[in-house]
DNA sequence: GCAAAGATTTGCT
DNA sequence: GCAAATCTTTGCC
């Protein structure tokens, strides 16, 4: 149940089965939710990108099926999750047909309910990562969390996963099952105005993928990745 | 078997 | 504004 008490279906796999920038476009405004009752996190996503098959360069498909990217070959509606940089997670829904592989990366969501415990998350998730350099970093890890602004809590794909405890181990879950404890919800209300844009960090890919506009975004929204697009 | 780079974030210069 | 952190995956020898 979202904060307005009302109960939203799980999101729709027949529109994640159709094409890919089309099934980013429409997750923009649906809403990311892990856990239920007390202890639920919500969050409406307001920012994507499409990556579209194997032909796409800029695409972790781009090589053919490998360990890692096996479940983007499978049925929509299933979480890919990879570690980038040796340390954050991203969380991608699998889009399009089974044997199609494509996905869209969840760049960014905007708390809805249970920013308390996403902030403890992200704390846990800075620790982790701080706490071999010694307590005086970790210190400052923790007045920096502390001080973020609620908007700021899930403002950017590895951001998302560490806000909502996302890891690999999450890597070929259903998330458009009804009760599932990761799942996409629909909200039926709508999003006013979304802008779209070159996706971001790919410059390795080599045109015309670097410039194509697939990323997807809420203007003006304050959760929105590093201020891009506000 | 090894070298290189990565769909990022953070903190310092 | 730039470089470091950190480790898995991929590509090539």
């Amino acid at each position: 149940m979202d904060p307005g008490g009302r109960d939203l279906p799980v999101f729709s796999r027949d529109i994640l089965s159709g094409p890919a920038v089309e099934a980013a476009h429409s997750l923009v405004g649906a809403h990311l939710v892990r856990g239920s009752g007390p202890d639920e996190r919500r969050g409406r996503i307001v920012e994507v990108e499409a990556y579209v098959g194997q032909e796409d360069r800029a695409s972790h498909a781009r090589f053919g099926q490998t360990k890692r990217n096996a479940v983007m070959f499978g049925p929509p509606g299933v979480a890919y999750v990879y570690l980038v940089y040796g340390m954050y997670s991203c969380l991608n829904v699998v889009v399009e047909p089974e044997g199609r592989a494509a996905a869209v990366l969840i760049r960014a969501v905007e708390p809805l309910s249970g920013a308390a415990a996403m902030r403890s998350a992200r704390l846990a998730s800075a620790m982790a990562r701080t706490g071999r350099h010694g307590r005086a970093a970790e210190a400052g890890a923790a007045r920096s969390v502390a001080a973020l602004p609620e908007s700021a809590l899930a403002a950017g794909p590895g951001l998302v996963c560490a806000a909502f405890s996302i890891d690999r181990r999450h890597d070929g879950a259903d998330l458009c099952q009804p009760g599932s404890d990761l799942r996409l919800e629909s909200d039926g209300s709508g999003v006013p105005a979304i802008e779209a844009g070159p996706r971001i960090g790919i410059g390795y890919a080599p045109e015309p993928w670097r410039s194509r506009p697939w990323r997807f975004f809420v203007r003006g929204n304050p959760a929105v990745s590093r201020g891009l697009g506000r």
